[in-house]
DNA sequence: CTGCATGCAAAAACTTTGCACCGCC
DNA sequence: GGCGGTGCAAAGTTTTTGCATGCAG
């Protein structure tokens, strides 16, 4: 049973109003100034619980921390190996894939993650 | 300039004769054999060169410490989310994704990774 | 010899957890 | 009131790094 914690709130509150898909530690800071005896564990425990649930998105990007998306509807991301930075990108047409990758695969795939990764428009001008 | 050594050498020939994925302590702990002095720094340092050189690949799953795949050449993964193993899977007609992601997207995108999650064949049988 | 690579160990970075207290239901 | 959530801090896990020494070029 899952009960009400403002904490939860907030954090899904502030997710929902950012699109550069904070680390936990940004998530901290930033709730910090609404709940000043918020604690680090608790942004853990919640945002772990709500990837859990299906009500964010956790992005294991390989550089740094991890990070977290507010946006729980499937859609992709594109990590910029010069500066660190991920953007939403939205791809059409990438649905048939789970099925491509199921031909010959024994097992069962219920869905992917995909990271893009490249240059960002920012630092393709500044090069 | 890369200077040759036996370590990684080591490392390659290791992870270029196990299909499956092996994560940092395991790579030590089987190089172990071969060479007991060598260091868990020096197994850290050289994954990483090799990755970052493209010998190898880095493969971040979120779930646990990162794992570690001789194949360099582009190829997909399935992440088991019951038992947690991870597979190689081979997915045809994929080439075209980066051009699908770029359309409407004023970066540059290079490449993508996919990791593909569900359940595996052994976990299926099996529930 | 010169400088990158190693071994070792300490430390940093990131995340989880035990416990007593607090507040939703 | 009962039980899950929180704050706090300690500990766990994973990875990086400083430094003296070793070995390839």
């Amino acid at each position: 049973m899952l009960k009400y914690s403002r904490q939860r709130e907030a954090i899904k509150t502030f997710l929902a109003g950012r699109y550069d898909h904070p680390t936990a530690e940004t998530v901290y800071l930033g709730i910090k100034e609404e709940f000043p005896n918020i604690s680090l564990g608790t942004v853990y425990r919640n945002l772990s619980l709500l990837s859990d649930i299906g009500e964010i998105q956790k992005l294991s990007t390989g550089i740094g921390p991890d990070r977290f998306d507010g946006n729980p509807a499937p859609h992709y991301h594109f990590i910029c190996k010069h500066c660190g930075s991920v953007l939403d990108l939205s791809v059409d047409g990438l649905d048939h894939i789970n099925v491509l990758a199921n031909q010959g695969f024994d097992g069962e795939i219920e869905g992917h993650i995909t990271y893009f990764y490249g240059k960002c428009a920012d630092c393709k001008k500044n090069s």
